[in-house]
DNA sequence: ACAATAATGGACATGATTATCCATTAATCA
DNA sequence: TGATTAATGGATAATCATGTCCATTATTGT
């Protein structure tokens, strides 16, 4: 069936802008934030890990410690997000499978994809992890935001 | 990662490419298919009975038997195709995986994925597989759909 | 130095998708 | 009727995605 990403993926956007709703910094802990979104914990701490290597997430450990986004919400893209989980190259498959398609040696599909890949692309690029916590039901400061611009 | 559909729907999309640009009527074997196309033969078979469940194939059984498409592949759309084996629905699951996203309660990615959706599926509702056929390196009759019309 | 907290990383369990095998059914031909 | 051909359907295996568990490491505070 259609997968747009992974559940692990789908799991780090609902972490992340559950994060960013709660918090400034968008600083979180794992525990916390499974809890609330309901996502599983041991499951998607492998998720925080491979957000800390891609360099999205600061691990902080200890008391008091947690994740914190190392660029502000307002600058993250959806897509952004998806590649650093998936991998840069998650679109960039042939779509009926065949190894040699590519610019030279087109599949039959191959500009058909080309052009829904750019658009599909282009929509999770230009939405940010800020345009989704401020979407989701405000928890506190509902949007300063749209005021403050 | 990022699927279009499955391994069995891009069996399918293959098979039927191929048979298409093989015969008039769109009738193969699936020995031979499978063959020729370089899918595995025991799971596409499996495809293929889907196909005739869903009403796309008839099944020809015995000596020079095989399948026919119902329907002229020139009215086929590769969505159609999609939907026979994926099932009606495969498009329309929240992204977030919300159970009550929908119109009235939108999950902060529902509006944008509506848009997304609407292009996708906009591209692979015009492309049928009489354009995959003739976009294929032509076995034989080389798209004589170009200079008919 | 010790205790408590929180992330890390490895091993393991479960489930879904993909793939294979084989006995059965239906059709054709001699 | 018997032999051959080709799809069908059920059981089973292999592979990958998803999910859980636990010992370890780093950090903080006492």
């Amino acid at each position: 069936m259609f997968k747009l990403y992974s559940k692990g993926c789908e799991y780090a956007l609902r972490a992340l802008t559950y994060a960013a709703t709660q918090n400034e910094d968008g600083r979180f802990q794992a525990a916390d934030v499974c809890l609330q979104t309901g996502i599983p914990e041991s499951f998607s701490r492998k998720i925080f890990q491979a957000l800390v290597q891609g360099g999205f997430l600061r691990a902080l450990r200890g008391p008091g410690g947690g994740y914190v986004l190392t660029i502000p919400p307002d600058q993250i893209s959806l897509l952004d997000v998806i590649r650093a989980v998936e991998g840069d190259d998650t679109f960039d498959h042939c779509v009926l499978g065949l190894p040699e398609c590519g610019t030279k040696r087109p599949c039959p599909l191959h500009e058909t994809w080309v052009k829904a890949k750019e658009q599909l692309l282009a929509q999770l690029e230009k939405r940010t992890l800020q345009d989704l916590a401020d979407a989701s039901q405000p928890k506190r400061r509902p949007s300063h935001k749209l005021a403050g611009r």
